[in-house]
DNA sequence: TCTCTGGCTAAGCGCTTGCTTAGCTTCACT
DNA sequence: AGTGAAGCTAAGCAAGCGCTTAGCCAGAGA
């Protein structure tokens, strides 16, 4: 029923270091499921189907659906923060900015299941894992915060609201993955004009 | 088990053309849930608990789980466009937008658990329900983009991408809904920010 | 006083859920 | 050829789901 669609190849080289073939194809198979209809909504026979398997294989490579949703969102959170960490550069704190945001901002929309699996079945992890992966989220707005901090420190900036206006910034960019398909025009667009607009709300 | 609490006295006000008192005890208490835990996660015996009430107490007022969800996304669609709608007042394209924006951002804050239930479970509405929320929905943005379309033609907004830029001034105010918890001050301040920030992104 | 209506509960129905069990097949390695 | 592990399926279990049924009770109207 469930043949090769763009989300799953793209998702081929996104997960490459998911072995087996088999627990890949469930994985991505949850992305699209929980991307979709959310966690709750997603069963465990639908994930399997996906993968063209009976719904009992799903436990021969994951100990329950909620592991599935740890291992999206833990890997999730990992790309986006590296993301970020490669995009810092530039020679002022506006270009850094700028890369960030427009980074940020692509790869919300690039990778809009995973990013919606990310921002919105945060509820759904067990505390444990929800620690786990809290740690990641203060590291990216942590990163956020460092520019806008810089900025302000070197005079580029002019920022009331430092906190405030760093959850501003990632609000712009993480409600992307709310809406955004890919009829909605090109990722990288889109993170230029995000980076733009995040410039122009922090420039002295 | 569940006594009154803020949240109910707050939704008191807001809810108080739904009639009889039992039936605003299920909504209120659904619209808690539906925030908490997302609508696939609460049950129907969670709802009636919270309201004091047996499980099936929660046919006598209303036909299905999904109906009272429909009741508090019509309803708050609604507030929300006319909050934005009373808001839009001002001499110049400047001030309606700053108006438009502390307002919209201070109830979803102050509203945030309401918001949560209208900006996050579309997906659980039934198609003819969506429809009809949608429109509202278009209204809301509608709003935006015409003060947003006003301060371009008399030059006081330099925006180069109209529909886009609206999606991101209504992003910044909708993402509120998502992380906002009470003890993250307050919404009037919020919006006050929030205001500032969406001026200096598109002023000319 | 009797009856009707609105609001409620106890019980439970049919179904779906996440997950388990038992067992089959394939294949690398000896 | 024989063995063990890996990967899979058919079948199904206990629990929980949305929702229904049958009936109780208080209070208003005749």
């Amino acid at each position: 029923m469930h043949g090769v669609n763009v989300s799953a190849v793209t998702s081929l080289l996104v997960w490459e270091h998911v072995q087996p073939a088999a627990a890949r194809r469930l994985l991505t198979g949850a992305v699209d499921a929980f991307a979709e209809r959310g966690f709750q909504a997603t069963t465990t026979r639908d994930i399997a189907s996906r993968a063209g398997m009976s719904p009992a294989a799903l436990y021969v490579h994951y100990p329950s659906k909620e592991r599935l949703l740890f291992e999206i969102s833990l890997y999730g959170h990992k790309a986006a923060l590296e993301v970020l960490r490669s995009a810092d550069s530039g020679p002022t704190p506006a270009d850094r900015l700028r890369s960030l945001v427009a980074a940020f901002t692509a790869w919300h929309a690039e990778h809009h299941t995973i990013a919606r699996v990310v921002q919105y079945e945060l509820a759904a992890l067990t505390p444990d894992h929800l620690a786990e992966v809290a740690t990641i989220r203060r590291a990216i707005s942590a990163q956020i915060e460092q520019v806008l901090a810089d900025g302000v420190r070197d005079g580029s900036f002019a920022v009331s609201d430092l906190p405030g206006t760093t959850l501003a910034v990632l609000s712009l960019s993480i409600d992307v993955a709310r809406w955004y398909t890919p009829h909605r025009g090109d990722p990288a667009a889109l993170g230029k004009l995000y980076a733009d607009l995040a410039e122009r709300m922090v420039q002295a």
